[in-house]
DNA sequence: GTGAAAGCGCTAACAG
DNA sequence: CTGTTAGCGCTTTCAC
């Protein structure tokens, strides 16, 4: 029932403790099969607790993510997850819910928990980069900047690109009433994502009434609630471009609920794909990009600046995105949608 | 840079280290206001590592799920998260991908750094729960059980019942070739919903062939492939069961490469929502289940097993299902689908 | 009330 | 190559 220890082993094998530790540690020895059989036998665990209070290493890395639920943070679970399966590296996952809060006090228990971690952090202004930086715990941020705090690694994506690629699309079908739902915009991806919707309009000189920005959050039901808003304008939008996937369940939710249809009358693009996307009628137009490439990358980075005690400089890769055209958007309609009023302005 | 430790608080509080120990675990000490003082101005966190080598507690619990991805266990992370939440627990949350040999390695690095686990065991067969049983680590089931080994505390839902009403749906509309996407056999929920769906055909004394029970193995791909090989069929079924979520993405895929049309040529009814599910053409009739009361009540029980060091009987709970109809399923077509061979048995 | 000191299980000098 | 031993940071007797 109790735990055997180090010295049990060492008991069993006939050595001494430290021979027991060098055999497990790779060091030659000449009881190493003796050692092996005790170890068996007593069915042997080193104790992390002791290993570490030793070391100072923890022999974890923290995995903290806004949402588990969503997709895009699984895929990135996983990416990570694959790099880590090698290298004996146990992945403590955390889940912050997109809030500041939350985070904060995950971050602080995790702290001393783990060698590294792996944050995408709840909004721009969070504090928990900098209490890491604080801490000296290597710390690479995915998907979402620091820029309140220091450098930190970071592995990005075009999401200004992304989101102007979009919209462009969305402009080739001839839309001009172009609305959009927006994440968090104090986060990375829903500041560039809102950044790239406006200028690619800007660039094609269109001015839209500021109802046409809503604020979604990133949650579905954020997207219930702004779609639902933009539909209820007296000057509906003809095409709306969604900020991420979660939210875009929302907003087509509400889009089903009104009886709006998909492209004739509202052509809706979403940005990161979902299992679903697919399946919908009409599939969904989306901004895909690499997402388990980015766990991966965004691990491997962290193993390196974890083992590199090295100040190297800090690395900031922004990876592509690339549309994925399906059928949820396509011209306008000559007469748009609902009653609308004659003249309407831009 | 480096962490203070205890002895840097003692020191700049002016105290021993037992008189900040003491207070940290709440004793009353003259000396509370210093030592507060000084805990903030260095920023103290006590070891983790230290505190549990010397207690033999860790302060974590793991939760151990086949499918991060998967919004049942998105949502049973949820409910254990709710309740640790208030009591100080830190939550170590892994990924087996449906893998008895990943789970095995998970299970075994966890093992010596929790002081209790939430498992959902990848199968039935799986020697992790006996593992744990063994090197005494309080465990709870979720969602599947280990008949192979010991009791163990377990938090299950109606899946015979829940697949059995699945199937009484269709018979309700008239169907009688009913097929099922099943997952894996070996599994709690897999084998209960397969013995559901047979229970309920069985009673209506309707026999299958052998091809209207495809196995999916609880994976997209899976439910994809089988939805495939069922519709290839020289006398394909009129509805068919998929026993879980991630499957029906797959079956929904299937279906709409080969253009079968929902209910008209085929009525389709899953096992689990999904937020997906109402946004779908047509939305998804499925079987719904409590999920993150099934989270929250699991780690109800795992938190009481792990105080209550008392050897206490088992306990074993199955939470209902209910029917969420939605438009997925409806009468047969009097000219079933495709070319129907003659005089087709059953 | 408080402090001194032992020791949790392990690793890494330091002698042999 | 091997054994002895000193801690890692903390909690907890045990004396005061």
């Amino acid at each position: 029932m109790k735990a055997p220890t180090i010295a049990d082993v060492a008991h069993e094998a006939g050595v001494s403790v430290s021979t027991v530790s060098r055999h497990l540690r790779g060091d030659r020895v000449r009881a190493a099969e003796g050692i092996d059989r005790a170890v068996a036998l007593l069915r042997y665990r080193p104790s992390p607790a002791a290993q570490s209070l030793k070391s100072g290493k923890t022999g974890a890395v923290a995995l903290v993510v806004p949402d588990v639920t969503n997709p895009f943070f699984a895929a990135v679970v996983r990416g990570a997850e694959s790099i880590t399966a090698q290298g004996g590296h146990t992945i403590f996952l955390a889940n912050t819910d997109e809030s500041d809060a939350r985070e904060a006090e995950v971050v602080e228990d995790l702290l001393t928990r783990v060698d590294g971690m792996l944050l995408a952090p709840a909004s721009e202004d969070n504090p928990s980069p900098q209490r890491l930086a604080d801490a000296g715990v290597p710390t690479v941020l995915i998907d979402r900047e620091a820029p309140s705090t220091g450098r930190f690694d970071t592995v990005l994506i075009d999401n200004h690109g992304g989101a102007r690629s979009a919209v462009e699309h969305l402009l080739s079908y001839g839309h001009e009433r172009i609305a959009t739902i927006a994440g968090t915009v104090n986060s990375t991806p829903g500041r560039f994502r809102l950044e790239g919707y406006r200028a690619a309009l800007a660039s094609h000189s269109i001015e839209l009434p500021p109802d046409f920005v809503q604020i979604g959050g990133f949650k579905e039901h954020g997207g219930y609630q702004s779609m639902l808003r933009m539909l209820a304008l007296p000057d509906p939008p003809t095409a709306v471009f969604v900020a991420n996937n979660t939210m875009t369940i929302g907003a087509l939710r509400a889009i089903k609920d009104i009886g709006v249809r998909i492209p004739d009358d509202l052509s809706v693009i979403g940005f990161d794909d979902h299992p679903f996307s697919e399946i919908l009628d009409p599939p969904l137009t989306v901004i895909d990009r690499p997402m388990e490439q980015q766990g991966a990358l965004a691990m491997r980075m962290l193993l390196s600046r974890m083992s590199n005690d090295s100040w190297r400089e800090s690395r900031r890769v922004v990876l592509d995105v690339r549309l994925t055209e399906r059928a949820s958007c396509g011209p306008p309609r000559s007469t748009p949608m609902g009653a609308r009023r004659k003249g309407a302005r831009a």
